[in-house]
RNA sequence: GCUCCUGUAGUGUAGUCCGGCCAAUCAUUCCGCCCUUUCGAGGCGGUGACCCGGGUUCGAAUCCCGGCAGGAGCACCA
């Protein structure tokens, strides 16, 4: 019999997303992300970002990448760089950018149509006050105002007749509604704080349950994907298309992501770069994508890990591993070796003669050639403390493509026969005469000193540090500094 | 409290709509072994899950009912 009818067949690993409902229904697929630029994008907000790519390049539609920049008190000015940065180095092609903050008049008109038809109201209740009426199914005294009343209310409100936090223009939806969650909301508010993009031209601003319809409809989305803590927002923004006779876009939830031991919370971040808690947006502690750019990992690691976690209600705590393990398949073809060592500790060797020393750059590309050292008579060499241990409890330990090392009277050469290692002599990695000093950044933002060898890398290479895992360089003067990604 | 959503191995995921081909897929983790002059890669094998209880059915991860558990929302944040 044919042996590799033997062979099962190794499938192959299936990342693929689903396919999107409704997409046979529009002529175009829009979507859209809606990053607030109150700092960068991290892990979380990649989700997003990734699967409206994916799905838009699936479907070759268009995507929009809307700034919701309605809070001027949240606003980082230098987000929206960061952002387009971000979504760059994903990968995620952006065919439309829109400041939210350039349409606050569009929204003062919508909500000028909506009062006019009697689907709301400006609020000048006391905040308390309002929403304990709502909770307990009742108007409060401003609901059941006449409409013309409400629409001179609304002008007074938008040419800022009332002092701050007075007054709000609120929408309509069933004060009875069975879910609390869903009654009435505020459409505008008032905030005297200077906006980074438009000064103080205006001071009503939209919440985002008015700015969000009003634009997925006005930038004609066919499918809006987002997590879950929007589903009750969801609902509400069906009241705005209901009432406006706007077709609506089909509306996806996914699940809440988390990751043990990572901060993913913008505002979290922020204030621990404030505190001096983190040196920046890049400390490799935090979860943001230039974190994670810093470490090594690479986009397409990332959108493929999103690929396969998909789009499901649950909610999901993601592991590392996971992620690791797809960028490792990545970089792993073509990150060039090198010898570190942590906690170098001298080797003098007593030597007779002349050797040569010889390891690939990388075990799977023979043609990247091989990196050699010669010696000739006694030498010295570092190698990590540990294995200094081992070498004493053993006897014996070999440095790999080169020598064995035996501990007797005196260490000494002890040949290259690599018969030695089948008997359990563990092979180390090594730094020659010339090394020169190292740091790698850890994870956890601790520092691992040692030395390596002459590295002919550059810098952003990602290599691998023999036995020690593989790491991002980010520079290579004065001494060599790179940052940790993962085994 | 109210409303909504969701429950497949440690983690992620396939299967659930249209019951049988599911003694449940793939990946990762962990543990062995093989290979390899790395604790990387590769190969082989193993541990490990359908939340619980009823019902319908010849047959249920899949349909129905009831529990239970987890999550989200009830902001002049997004």
């Amino acid at each position: 019999m044919d042996s590799t009818m033997m062979v099962r067949e190794k499938k192959e690993r299936r990342t693929e997303l689903p396919d999107l409902e409704g997409c046979s229904e529009v002529t175009k697929v829009v979507m859209r992300i809606a990053p607030g630029p109150s700092g960068p994008l991290h892990l979380g907000h990649s989700r997003v970002a990734v699967l409206n790519d994916e799905y838009v390049k699936r479907y070759d539609g268009r995507l929009v990448n809307r700034f919701e920049d309605t809070n001027p008190e949240k606003v980082d000015p230098e987000a929206y760089d960061m952002i387009k940065e971000d979504l760059a180095w994903l990968g995620v092609e952006v065919h439309e950018t829109v400041f939210q903050s350039d349409r606050f008049p569009r929204y003062y008109d919508v909500m000028r149509s909506l009062t006019g038809m009697g689907h709301g109201y400006v609020c000048i209740c006391d905040s308390e006050d309002w929403r304990a009426s709502k909770v307990s199914c009742k108007a409060c005294p401003c609901r059941d105002l006449p409409i013309d009343e409400q629409l001179d209310r609304l002008d007074r409100f938008l040419s800022s007749g009332y002092a701050a936090g007075e007054a709000a223009a609120v929408i309509k939806t069933a004060i009875d509604h069975p879910n609390p969650a869903v009654r009435d909301f505020i459409a505008l508010r008032q905030v005297d704080h200077p906006h980074p993009r438009t000064g103080d031209r205006y001071n009503i601003y939209p919440m985002m349950n008015l700015s969000v319809a009003v634009d997925d409809h006005d930038l004609g989305m066919t499918h809006v994907l987002r997590g879950k803590d929007h589903l009750n927002n969801t609902h509400r923004q069906e009241y705005i298309y209901g009432y406006m006779s706007w077709n609506k876009p089909r509306f996806f939830h996914y699940g809440l992501v988390s990751i043990p031991d990572t901060i993913l919370k913008t505002s979290m971040i922020g204030n621990g770069i404030k505190d001096g808690t983190y040196r920046g947006w890049d400390d490799v502690r935090v979860g943001t994508l230039a974190a994670l750019r810093r470490r090594g990992i690479e986009p397409d690691a990332i959108r493929k890990f999103w690929s396969e976690v998909g789009m499901k209600q649950v909610d999901v705590q993601v592991s590392w591993d996971n992620l690791f393990a797809m960028n490792r398949d990545i970089i792993d073809p073509k990150a060039k070796r090198f010898f570190f060592v942590p906690d170098p500790v001298e080797l003098r060797v007593r030597f007779e003669g002349e050797a040569e020393s010889s390891c690939p750059v990388h075990p799977d590309s023979p043609e990247l050639g091989q990196r050699t050292h010669c010696f000739l008579n006694d030498f010295l060499v570092h190698i990590c403390s540990d294995d200094m241990e081992e070498l004493r409890d053993r006897g014996m330990i070999r440095l790999k493509g080169f020598c064995n090392i035996a501990h007797g009277e005196e260490l000494r050469h002890a040949g290259d026969d690599m018969e030695v290692t089948r008997q359990g002599v563990k092979v180390v990695q090594w730094a020659p005469p010339g090394s020169v000093e190292a740091e790698v950044l850890m994870p956890d933002g601790e520092t691992v000193s040692g030395l390596v060898e002459p590295i002919s890398a550059q810098v952003d290479d990602m290599v691998q540090f023999e036995r020690f895992g593989f790491v991002r360089i980010e520079s290579l003067k004065p001494k060599v500094r790179a940052v940790f990604a993962h085994r």
